[in-house]
DNA sequence: TATGACATGTAACTAGTTACATGATTCA
DNA sequence: TGAATCATGTAACTAGTTACATGTCATA
């Protein structure tokens, strides 16, 4: 009754944010630079989109500044309320897996572009899932993963996209076959 | 100098409407069922959105109304230049293949959850892969895809969902066993 | 006659993109 | 001193979601 709830959407950038300075805290530059590399293959997001995400999470108090350094620099952490935001979240609500796949949405009407498009599309997605894989392993491989369970999550990542991106390498050798059969 | 390009912005919905309709007319309710059951682990759309798109297309001329039945049903067709802007589509334009993958961004943050958490999520992960794997199975023995290439295309992607959720499955399994390393 | 499937649409919202705009600091 | 990098932000837009609103037709 007497509950007031601030209602958080569900939204997949809000929680990365929280995620990543959970785990470290950083500027909205700093976040930009770990979008790109370590949430590359997972979640995609602009620098207009990240410093406007900052800015609500700081109003509703998820998170809050710690220290301003040179050229307006400002450091955010996680919060008590956002620590608890992240875990409700991972916890409470079930994951929404909206399909939004283009390169398949793009398999399925190859027909009106020709075989010869179809092929070399169906090639150029198996390079670069190839490509991927590659820098998947050299990741891997740069990384000193160290003893424990320090990066047991970052791990079972790296280890999907490496299957994901295996897998993909292998179904698009076998489409290219299926589109041009010995004809 | 003179050429007027009518600019289309490249976003999935509007060239999945195009090639389904490319494929076979239809009213914006046919298509909102096959939205949900081709195009189910591909893309997706809501209601409301396919029929703002329908608007817009028809405004833009790439499809047209070809009858009207009863219910105020509308039964639209692509037209000439929609099927030159799905070609462009297909042949010009470089995918996008923005990340956007919701389960693996709660498993890079699973640690803030606790271990039984994780262990819960990831289990559930499999199971929702190896459902989906068995209706695609099942799917694939449903149709008859005759003899011929007329279903290529859709066999493809088919064997990308049958070959996905198999990854998925085979790596949640695994991923378990991670977290739950025989301590 | 009432239920369920068919059928279309709008309003208000949230999320995400593109392009622009600004300025500080480091270092070659 | 000029280029690269660091650093933040806004405006205008497109895309997508949720909730509502309406009405028809078949059939049990």
């Amino acid at each position: 009754m007497s509950r007031v709830e601030c209602r958080i959407s569900d939204v997949g950038l809000r929680h990365a944010v929280l995620g990543l300075l959970d785990d470290e805290p950083g500027s909205g530059y700093d976040l930009l630079k770990r979008f790109q590399q370590a949430m590359g293959n997972i979640w995609h997001a602009t620098q207009s989109q990240l410093y406007g995400e900052l800015g609500k999470l700081e109003t509703a108090e998820l998170i809050e500044v710690t220290s301003e350094g040179p050229r307006g620099r400002k450091e955010y952490a996680i919060t008590a309320a956002g620590r608890e935001e992240l875990r409700r979240w991972l916890v409470d609500e079930k994951p929404a897996m909206t399909p939004r796949n283009e390169s398949l949405l793009r398999v399925y009407f190859l027909g009106a572009a020709g075989r010869d498009r179809a092929r070399e599309y169906l090639t150029w997605l198996g390079e670069v899932a190839q490509a991927r894989e590659r820098g998947l392993t050299e990741l891997d491989e740069s990384i000193d993963w160290g003893e424990g369970d320090t990066y047991l999550y970052g791990r079972l990542v790296l280890e999907w996209g490496r299957r994901f991106t295996a897998m993909q390498r292998g179904w698009a050798d076998w489409a290219v076959a299926q589109v041009n059969p010995s004809v």
